[in-house]
DNA sequence: ATCATACAAATTGTCGACAATCAACAAATG
DNA sequence: CATTTGTTGATTGTCGACAATTTGTATGAT
């Protein structure tokens, strides 16, 4: 059931969130917010013309952002029919999503070692303090997101291309499930991994960052195929319209 | 050395590979293949307003193209300056694209299983059947070719819409790789592999189908820090035009 | 009533023109 | 001579209008 009260993002993309660059790229990060936090729910369509109208701007750089949050994974598009919210299975979150996480970090944060700055270290702790706030007050929107900038710190460090460009487009799934669904620690025990993490970092030790890194991440993903089938994934896997044609095309 | 000869790629979206769909899906096609085939070189610029008219389309679609290659590892570009061509490391591609490729086709396989009709292993039977002709030829780029579409069928008709969008913005990237490099095997044993993946697809046993994918993957991948570090990426890791102020020329 | 067809509404795709931004160069300034 | 400050050319970002396509609805025949 999409709420059906008004619902404007927020902002006029000049106004709140004055980021700076093009306004594509400031569309993105309203929309991507806004289905992230469950403002948009699966299934609800998104037309290029309602939200550049909200948005104050034209079709131009909605239809942009558009295609940049289907390649996040947010909204899926069919030509000439428009997109569409999109859900994760916990199924593909488990199975996937996760263990790709896994290679991305494994070999991020080998890297960014070497190269980390006393000034990265500094934003790291940072972000540390900000989950100690938020699990005190069992917030836990605002844990994920220092979380997930944490991770994206060491990542985009680690100077790898294409390690970074893969990370940003799967992060916003992950976040959007851990939003809604937390995860399997309490928010206590997150904020000390992280804080260990930070400490194998600066030690610039590759064994224990290893070691302290898989700790963190193993637990969330099973093996495999540990998990079994009668998993109804209760999660919104999307219902798309679906067109009954006639017979078989 | 971006060649300096007159390079225009080949088609103006009308003419030859006269497939379906909006301009923009056309142009992102013809500048993949025109990428990945080495027309264009890593580091080389990628004009909107040139590309335009060497395409006889408008800014617009190209735009889009550059966009969706920019989520395919293929280029990268930042605001008011630009895409250009992007090379990848041959430690990525090991530690990082392989692993990923991995994790997405275990998932996949498992679900296909259950879900492909006698006419998806018909249209496999093809693709096996087109890289034995290939490797008689000794023709890499053509063994590549159906090597991916062989796995492409596979990934696609396992329904899950993730991992068959993840796998759509990594597999240009192993493409152009395997394009240029090949690989550890030589082409008679890449087609004996996909043929037993095809039985082992048939046979719907889900731990020999997992065995034999295992097998098949494995040996491009060593367990991840094996690989040593005198390990100059040969590869192109993308030249980006360092910018020559004034002193050193 | 059921099915096929033709039309109408809604929405995306494309185009051409204009504005904003950046890199390089030239001139002025100390 | 080094540094700052316009100025210019090239290129991307944005806009509004128009074309193409799909979906839903009405209409008519069987």
């Amino acid at each position: 059931m999409a709420a059906s009260v008004e619902r404007t993002p927020s902002v006029v993309v000049d106004a709140g969130a004055g980021k700076g660059g093009p306004r594509g790229q400031q569309v993105v990060e309203i929309l991507r917010s806004a289905i992230i936090t469950g403002e948009y729910d699966p299934g609800e369509r998104l037309i290029e013309a309602t939200l550049s109208t909200e948005l104050g701007t034209s079709r131009g750089p909605v239809r942009e952002a558009l295609r940049q949050l289907e390649n996040e994974g947010l909204v899926v598009s069919v030509p000439y029919r428009g997109a569409v919210v999109l859900g994760v299975s916990d199924e593909e979150v488990q199975d996937v999503l996760i263990p790709i996480r896994l290679t991305l970090e494994r070999y991020s944060f080998a890297h960014a070692l070497e190269r980390m700055t006393d000034a990265d270290f500094a934003e790291l702790g940072k972000q540390v303090w900000l989950m100690e706030q938020a699990a005190a007050a069992d917030d836990l929107p605002r844990l994920v997101e220092a979380d997930l900038r944490f991770h994206d710190i060491v990542i985009s460090s680690s100077g790898q291309t294409h390690t970074v460009q893969i990370w940003r487009t799967i992060w916003p799934r992950i976040r959007a499930y851990f939003y809604r669904y937390g995860r399997g620690k309490d928010l206590a025990t997150v904020v000390e991994e992280h804080r260990d993490l930070l400490a194998a970092l600066q030690t610039r030790d590759p064994a224990l960052m290893r070691a302290q890194l898989d700790l963190h991440i193993a637990v969330s993903s099973p093996p495999s195929d540990a998990r079994g089938k009668p998993k109804r994934s209760k999660t919104t896997t999307t219902k798309l319209p679906v067109r009954v044609t006639k017979a078989g095309t």
